[in-house]
DNA sequence: ATGTCTGTTTCCTA
DNA sequence: GTAGGAAACAGACA
């Protein structure tokens, strides 16, 4: 589920509900989804701290701190990822827990809840520059502020099926399996196609799509499933083109699940 | 019960 | 540099 579209929408969760105002406890329900210190640890570095302007980088949630309600956000930076399950709840104090709240937020009005069923990634806590660094350091720009000139640069370089490129977040941070397959249909271009093989009209072609799609999404919060896109329909076995209603073509590529309009994204 | 699938990422091998 | 598989995890589904 969370890709950049989705993170956008927790940056928004996050920055409506809790900006400005003040930590309270930390609860650690699950251990595990702390990583890097002990979670004992990561609860008294949050605890009391001003919440800052969050931020997104790719598909990374950045919650910065300050001491005061009139500093500015730095350091110490909570840093989410979602994985494939995961979300930013918030939520009343008195709602009742979800089996996979992992970690909560108190707030004066409300927590924020890191709810996650499989714990493929978690909450890291970056106290320094140099433990931001190492957490995001080799992160690609991010997808939505990249220049057309960037993109090309970051992509055309390799000889991968493009596919493979864009959802390599070292190149270009936050896109997914489900962005990379809408964008590419928006675009007309076939998944497997290598990146070599991207001429400039392809690559400002491939740009602009990206750029309107992600807005879209962004806005929505996550990839609408809406009929007039592919991915609304990538789910139906019999699956049809909204733009030519051709059927769909569905396989492997770069060993993820892609679908594709084999009309109008020749190979 | 068992095996297969999944919107992510990382690590290992060829 | 690149591709493919497996693993981390937890559940849904046949």
């Amino acid at each position: 589920m969370p890709e950049l579209p989705d993170v956008e929408g927790f940056r928004r969760v996050a920055a409506e509900a809790a900006d400005g105002t003040r930590a309270g406890p930390v609860r650690v329900r699950d251990p595990q989804v702390i990583r890097g210190l002990r979670p004992a640890t990561f609860a008294r570095w949050v605890r009391g701290r001003y919440v800052k302007a969050p931020r997104r980088h790719g598909k990374w949630l950045l919650l910065p701190t300050a001491g005061t309600t009139h500093d500015e956000g730095g350091f110490p930076v909570v840093l989410l990822h979602f994985g494939m399950t995961g979300m930013l709840v918030w939520s009343p104090a008195d709602e009742p827990r979800h089996a996979h709240d992992r970690v909560t937020f108190e707030f004066a009005h409300g927590q924020l809840r890191y709810r996650d069923m499989r714990k493929l990634k978690g909450i890291h806590l970056a106290r320094k520059q140099s433990e931001l660094d190492a957490v995001l350091g080799d992160l690609g720009p991010d997808a939505y502020r990249v220049s057309v000139t960037e993109l090309r640069d970051r992509l055309a370089g390799t000889r991968r099926q493009l596919k493979s490129a864009m959802m390599d977040q070292s190149r270009i941070a936050g896109l997914g399996n489900l962005c990379v397959d809408e964008i590419l249909w928006r675009a007309r271009i076939h998944p497997a196609r290598r990146s070599t093989d991207v001429d400039d009209v392809g690559w400002q072609t491939l740009h602009q799509r990206m750029r309107v799609m992600l807005r879209q999404a962004a806005r929505a919060g996550r990839v609408p499933d809406h009929r007039s896109w592919l991915t609304g329909h990538r789910d139906e076995p019999d699956g049809v083109c909204p733009r030519c209603s051709t059927a769909l073509a569905r396989g492997q590529v770069a060993g993820r699940t892609t679908v594709w309009c084999p009309a109008c994204q020749p190979d």
